[in-house]
DNA sequence: TTTCGTTATATATTTAAGTACATAAGGCAT
DNA sequence: ATGCCTTATGTACTTAAATATATAACGAAA
């Protein structure tokens, strides 16, 4: 039993981006031409100039731009607009992609059974959502401790339920996602060096505050970014400026992990 | 610009359930017959015919019972598998459509722009993952507290930042999911009545033990679970029993919002 | 000016899918 | 037996989409 469910982006009412025209702008892309793209795809030369045709004129800006005449005759190829769109695409439909892959996993049409294991498309407000690889997976009768490696190469560990790891069917070496919470993020201005918990350290990027509340963004490197919500009182003795390193430590517990 | 993306369900390579056939199998549940469900739809009854039989054959149980000559000349009626088939289809469906929703709103494929606020199609650590309306929603600069009421009638808070409830465009009267681990989960066996956390009582359902911990299965009513998971020493001077009323303490800033 | 490979356009043909229509056969009721 | 409404099945027709084929226009280079 499989799903398979055709991506289609409409713009007016009118199917706009589908498979098969994007195989085809993929074709021009390399070709240079329409005439070898549709050969290459393949299809007929004319549904290839008309599928551009009416993708070129749906769209907002040009997404090829074509050229008669000419040294070699002339050619297609591919705008800057057209290029973006054609990577936006890619990862909607990878997105898509996993989405139906999770969507057949859960079900079991045949023995009439789908468990729905909660929500698949589903937002959560954890402001920390970091990527990670899975170094090591720990299990014991009840818990389980995953030790993740994130992108600027620091150590991240959680400490989840074993259950919750056979139902994600976490593994060493994939990658998923480190959820915590903003108000689990603890900073300190002193280096901590021994702790059973996570301690990782960043750059203070930016401080926000009201009336009880501090929230403060910290780099940790290559890009990632850890958002900490503590209240006034707890960080009033500490100096805090922009620029400034600092440690950051999250309890193993307070880590959850998303796939 | 919108997405469309039909969900076809595949069965040995070959189409099995797709929309117009799910239409026509509502048809034929309501009229009794593949004629006037042909009529009703509209299709030519040759489609139809067609149609309900391949899918009998593709299935490996009948989804239609037919009939041929007698009283009213025969009939066709839907099994109690096809049934079946019907209601899981509609629940992959209305997951398939959230999910395309959700992609959307997150799309602006237009200016290129294609805001990932984290994976859409992903399964979370989290044990406790219960359904529940907003009651009310109140916004500070930077946190926010909203109040839930869960299918029991038993309320929860929960605090998260103000930027996670504009990202998720919270609102009062919708239907989110209250997402927290089972290690923030706390027992206990009297009552504390007066607390600005959240107070919940429900009946222990199973308890599983390893070595360092145990965790606590609690029913809190109208089929909504807790899981909790705690250090054998907390628990240790605790009357936990099967059957034994419970009172659950979970932090406000220990909750999760999903939708 | 001719050549060349391309875009641009029109027309006829093929193909696939569905529709319309015709007909057989089943089996209860009158 | 006849009527009736259905399932079951075949054949011809319609329609939509893609293909095949032909031709004009373009513009640099030989």
């Amino acid at each position: 039993m499989k799903l398979s469910s055709p991506l289609t982006l409409e713009m007016l009412g009118e199917p706009f981006l589908l498979e098969k025209r994007i195989e085809l702008l993929h074709a021009i892309k390399e070709q240079g031409s329409i005439s070898k793209a549709a050969k290459a795809v393949p299809m007929s030369y004319k549904s290839a100039w008309e599928a551009v045709d009416t993708m070129n004129s749906l769209s907002p800006e040009p997404i090829v731009y074509r050229e008669t005449g000419g040294k070699d005759g002339g050619g297609t190829t591919i705008t800057a607009y057209g290029e973006t769109l054609l990577e936006n695409y890619a990862l909607l439909k990878a997105e898509h992609t996993r989405f139906l892959a999770r969507l057949s996993e859960l079900t079991d049409i045949q023995g009439g059974t789908f468990k729905t294991i909660g929500r698949l498309a589903m937002q959560i407000s954890a402001r920390n959502q970091i990527q990670a690889e899975i170094i090591s997976v720990e299990s014991h009768n009840v818990n389980a401790k995953i030790v993740l490696k994130l992108k600027s190469g620091q150590r991240l560990i959680s400490v989840i339920t074993q259950e919750a790891v056979e139902n994600l069917q976490l593994e060493r070496g994939q990658t998923v996602t480190a959820i915590f919470k903003s108000s689990v993020v603890v900073l300190s201005d002193i280096s901590v060096h021994q702790s059973d918990d996570n301690i990782l350290e960043g750059i203070v990027s930016k401080i926000d505050r009201d009336a009880e509340n501090i929230k403060v963004l910290v780099n940790i490197g290559k890009q990632d970014k850890i958002v900490s919500v503590m209240h006034r009182d707890t960080l009033e003795d500490m100096e805090l400026c922009e620029g400034n390193t600092i440690q950051i430590m999250i309890k193993n517990s307070d880590i959850m992990v998303g796939k």
